[in-house]
DNA sequence: CTGCATCCTATAGGATACTG
DNA sequence: CAGTATCCTATAGGATGCAG
């Protein structure tokens, strides 16, 4: 075994094992934008659909059951009248955070780069 | 504007906005395994097929076809009989590595947590 | 070998209405 | 307020066969 692990077809297939397995568990539309809402703290039910605009109730509800399957979220009912629920993250939805700004960092250079591209095109029609 | 970007309702939508844009761009199955294929170099239409088992050609073709408008892969014609094409990821495909190296990273730790967690509940089942 | 055309279906996820 | 229950549909993506 080398001591810099060379890309065989082991480490590739592990590699997309593992992939696959983040991929899985971070699946459906809505958790990871869940993640980085609950990054603020705490939230209630309508406050999270509020703050994802499209999300019905039912969709919410399965994707934070699933949430707190993976022990990323807990569930914290208070005995107000009428009841109060919380959703908070947990320390190991704090491990998925370096996915998370790197897609949002990605996101953000994209971004910019097709703007950069719109400019150019329309230079280029003008100069035409 | 402060020096240090507070959490504010602002900063979470243009996060948000950043993430569904990179989500986006890497939606489907298949697109970022391919990229963690043609990081061995780059492919043949059939090389990847094997690789990535369970993908029909249809669905492979559409991929692909999809990160070349991304600028993801440039596909490249040999006048071979038979015709010989090839696949290789740009070099705006490799801004994307972040995002799978961390992808991988969180797996791969994942993976080992949960056999801790059955190692754990096989010993408490014995201890009963 | 490198795909495209056609058909098909499972499922994610949306709309709406309702309950403790 | 915090969800469930029903119903519905769009679409991703699989199976198969064929073509240049």
């Amino acid at each position: 075994m080398a001591a810099t692990p060379k890309l065989t077809k082991e480490t590739c297939n592990g590699a997309l094992a593992a992939i696959r397995d983040t991929l899985y568990v971070l699946s459906g539309k809505w958790k990871i934008l869940l993640i980085v809402s609950l990054r603020e703290g705490p939230m209630r039910f309508n406050e999270l659909q509020r703050g994802l605009v499209d999300i019905t109730p039912k969709v919410l509800s399965k994707e934070l059951r699933e949430m707190e399957m993976n022990e990323f979220v807990v569930r914290k009912v208070f005995n107000t009248v009428p009841v109060t629920v919380t959703y908070e993250l947990t320390p190991y939805a704090a491990t998925v955070f370096p996915i998370i700004d790197s897609l949002r960092e990605w996101g953000v250079q994209h971004r910019e780069r097709i703007i950069e591209h719109i400019k150019q095109d329309n230079k280029e029609a003008v100069e035409q």
